[in-house]
DNA sequence: CGCTTAATTCTAATTCGTTAGAATTAGCGC
DNA sequence: GCGCTAATTCTAACGAATTAGAATTAAGCG
């Protein structure tokens, strides 16, 4: 058994990850481009990123040498679930309802923002309703020593 | 000026602060007694990983030799707001609905804590109703080359 | 075919985070 | 005051993350 994929992807591993899923399949200069609208970065620099994005099994490249093009093999939206979850786990032992209140409370949502989200739970109440009152208890550490 | 204090904690930091949080001002075996519950932890490290916190403005000595207190100097909560912040910005470029989103797409919240969100809605949206509809643009990329 | 340029591989330096041993200091209790 | 133990300081090792230069490979073009 080869061992669990990897977990999260690191600030620059997100950052290019981000690029492949906005514009899809690129090649290694079409990447940095995107990049460089945002910071400088040597082309040897993103290549390294993306072997080791590879090992990882975060990205994979199709063809070799000149046409070769590189696409995100984790999709946006389980990454973004893996690192939410991994926040609620670590700041707030599981209690996601605590990371909720914080976004309501801290005012980083406006008022459109806000009627839209309860919108979603009157949806989202309607799935799960009565059964299932306690769909999960407290998430416990578990993933320490992998 | 001597400059930004420091960011935001590393993981094991926010182990430590969690402790100190949760059980107030405490001597360096308490801390690591604490710790243990969880994991094999020796004095020494905790020890440096005081200090270190220490110099970033973390955590504050009280008295030294035997008697020694450490206790929090930045609080939970607005350690929680800038964790979340940090993560809004960069898995959502700013955008704190998607995280909403997800947290209540994702079921990760029961029944009970749904409509608790929902009322804590109802609450927020009374403070700025209709005024200000746009609170706040995106928040874009600032904290790059601190 | 051979030149030019993109892409890749190899290698290495730097920094940060984490861990802890060795040595030293400081107090409490007798 | 002296010793036992907690606490602290010093130092170092190690891995992961980030960065990029040098060398090599591959391929499109004329």
């Amino acid at each position: 058994m080869p061992r669990a994929p990897s977990p999260h992807p690191t600030d620059v591993e997100l950052e290019i990850l981000q690029v492949l899923w906005s514009q899809g399949p690129s090649s290694l200069s079409g990447v940095c481009e995107t990049l460089r609208t945002e910071r400088e970065v040597a082309a040897t620099t993103v290549a390294t990123m993306l072997r080791v994005m590879s090992d990882k099994g975060l990205v994979k490249r199709t063809g070799s040498g000149r046409g070769a093009t590189w696409n995100a093999v984790v999709t946006q939206h389980r990454t973004e679930e893996g690192m939410v979850r991994k926040l609620v786990d670590r700041l707030f032992d599981g209690a996601a309802d605590r990371l909720a209140a914080h976004l309501v409370e801290g005012g980083q949502l406006n008022p459109t923002q806000l009627a839209e989200l309860r919108q979603l739970i009157d949806q989202q109440g309607g799935k799960s309703d009565k059964r299932n009152a306690t769909t999960k208890a407290r998430r416990h550490k578990e993933e320490h020593k992998g």
